[in-house]
RNA sequence: GGCCCGGUGGUCAAGCGGUUAAGACACCGCCCUUUCACGGCGGUAACACGGGUUCGAUUCCCGUCCGGGUCACCA
């Protein structure tokens, strides 16, 4: 036994499989030519981020547009940084605005697929197999610098102004004998493992971004560390391990890990695998003082997918918005294919944008009254109501008092060839509709001020006298138009226009005042339609409401 | 600071050597209209700067400036 086998060995005695053995365990995958595997692999530091929501999206229709595979695995190898819950978190958020996952963990505690463990933490075995492998053959070695030392090493180079890292001659273990690393192991010295790096800085790699392009730098000279002192990788080892062995083929995640590429690149190599191709999404930025930063979970709420689901934009609205930062074009596709699923897009990541958009509220709000506007009354009561159970119960008790009101409240001015867009999301319903109900409606009878209140009163009296509540909108129109005249008012716009002083007001402040009466409101849907679904109990109760506050007031 | 990447209206963006420099959001005006919303029509507003290359540069090259990312036993 060599040398390098004893120091295997050492470090890892109950390590028996080979990475020959996992390579037949997790066969290359059976799917058909040019069938795309791809994943998202979080760590549960915090709650779901737009940011990883958003990468996320663009795995998934890479994968579904090629009849291919999108995995979740959970990175769970920062110990110090988990947080309780927090896996669950981004699953749920994954699952509550549908975004399928086809293996691995897919929803909170269910877990599929014959690639696994999909968790890292599970994967310890896995991993050091691969490494004992690597100092077998002197590509890996243990090093015993201490974190201060590590410290002290940086420090010093930034005073020399060279290059920081852990390469060269900085990089100490390297010139360890196998014996004596042997020995200090043996004396139960703590250790990192160290990947062996053939690199030269001097050397440029290339290599194909899909979305960023050709992409020259450095090759990698530093040995990075591979296992951390407790044994668990590093994200860079685990990465090529896992997605060599999950048989990923296209690695597309946050432009933060460009500059790791040579470092991955190389890890492929030392262990013989075939890199993936890679695909770096830009962050979705946010203003800040006139500066572009990214979308801090500190800082910015609606970094939260939580900030959404709270606000009430349907998933829909918020899968909508991102996909038209993915690809531009998205809009024109959903304009010619209203109802189309919108994993039937042909999405492309070449036509992403290479630097980070700004995130914008306003066009979010304005896909969104798109999306709401293209649901009819029924699918809005359900999310509404979902909505309200979840943050204001009291008024999903109030829907779901009497449902059928209730949809017929969404119905107004919908499911016509242009129905309204006028809701963003849905914690702006309560508000929105709350004339609907006794129990929320509210109405102080502010008058425009053109219109007198003795005027009002007179108008509301002959109104009630002529309200026929099986009016249909023209009929309804007409009815408002007769009562116009004998009161001061011109029945018909255009003619009040060619001589206003001739008049007290026209058929639109009659209206107003009727729609004042009925609603508090200036501005409403079609009056008629609100009349109706009100009924005649409750309209001739307000109207005659209103007669009496206004006369009082004479 | 080293290494990468990027700069087209307020925002998102088409554009690939010759264009009146698309479109969407926002904003403004007009029309439609019982209000609002919708819809229709129109408008304000952009190629960061300086050098090349070229008959011709928003498009290609170099530099400057600005912005972003990254330089851990974090991902």
């Amino acid at each position: 036994m060599s040398v390098y086998e004893q120091l295997a060995q050492a470090m890892f005695p109950d390590i028996d499989k080979t990475p020959a053995d996992y390579e037949t365990i997790y066969p290359p995958r059976q799917l058909k030519e040019g069938a795309r595997v791809t994943r998202i692999a979080p760590s549960p530091t915090g709650y779901l981020h737009l940011g990883t929501f958003f990468t996320s999206m663009i795995n998934r229709l890479t994968a579904s547009a090629t009849d291919g595979v999108f995995f979740f695995r959970l990175e769970d190898t920062d110990k110090k940084r988990e947080v309780d819950g927090g896996a669950d978190d981004i699953l749920k958020g994954m699952n509550d605005f549908g975004l399928a996952i086809d293996e691995g963990f897919v929803a909170p505690g269910v877990v599929q697929g014959d690639y696994g463990p999909y968790q890292q933490s599970k994967r310890a075995a896995i991993y050091h197999a691969y490494v004992k492998e690597l100092v077998k053959n002197n590509l890996a070695y243990p090093c015993f610098c201490t974190e201060e030392a590590r410290q002290i090493s940086r420090e010093r180079q930034e005073k020399d102004k060279v290059r920081t890292g852990y390469y060269g001659d900085y990089a100490v273990c390297r010139g360890l004998t196998p014996e004596e690393a042997l020995q200090r192991i043996q004396e139960g010295q703590p250790y990192v493992v160290r990947l062996h790096s053939m690199g030269n800085e001097e050397n440029r790699i290339k290599f194909d971004d899909m979305i960023k392009g050709t992409i020259e730098m450095p090759e990698n000279d530093e040995d990075i560390v591979l296992l951390k002192s407790d044994g668990i990788p590093t994200y860079h080892f685990a990465h090529a391990v896992d997605d060599h062995l999950m048989r990923t083929t296209h690695v597309i995640r946050g432009d933060e890990w460009i500059s790791s590429v040579p470092k991955h690149l190389q890890l492929f190599k030392t262990l013989g695998f075939k890199p993936p191709k890679y695909a770096h999404v830009s962050p979705i930025m946010v203003e800040d003082n006139g500066n572009k930063r990214k979308l801090s979970k500190r800082k910015d709420p609606q970094a939260a997918m939580h900030f959404y689901a709270q606000q009430g934009y349907p998933a829909a609205s918020v899968r909508e918005y991102l996909l038209t930062i993915a690809n531009s074009d998205f809009e024109d596709w959903r304009r010619a294919n209203a109802e189309a699923d919108y994993r039937n897009f042909k999405f492309n990541l070449k036509k992403m944008s290479v630097s980070g958009a700004l995130f914008d509220l306003n066009k979010l709000n304005d896909v969104s009254k798109n999306v709401i506007a293209r649901m009819d009354a029924n699918a809005v009561y359900q999310e509404v109501l979902a909505w309200a159970k979840e943050y204001q119960p009291d008024f999903a008790a109030l829907l779901e008092k009497d449902a059928a009101y209730s949809v017929g409240v969404f119905s107004i001015d919908r499911g016509n060839a242009k129905p309204r867009k006028d809701i963003a999301k849905w914690s702006e319903v309560p508000d929105y509709i709350a004339f609907f109900f006794d129990e929320l409606y509210q109405n102080n009878l502010e008058l425009p001020e053109n219109v007198a209140p003795v005027d009002a009163a007179a108008i509301l009296r002959a109104y009630l006298t002529v309200y026929d509540k099986e009016q249909d909108k023209n009929a309804w129109f007409e009815t408002v138009k007769s009562i116009c005249s004998p009161l001061g008012f011109c029945p018909d716009m255009k003619q009040y226009k060619t001589q206003p002083d001739a008049w007290k007001g026209h058929v639109g402040d009659v209206s107003t005042v009727i729609r004042i009466a009925i609603t508090g409101r200036r501005n409403t849907p079609d009056l008629c339609a609100i009349m109706q679904q009100l009924g005649v109990e409750t309209v001739q109760a307000r109207l005659q409401a209103a007669i009496t506050e206004f006369e009082n007031r004479l």
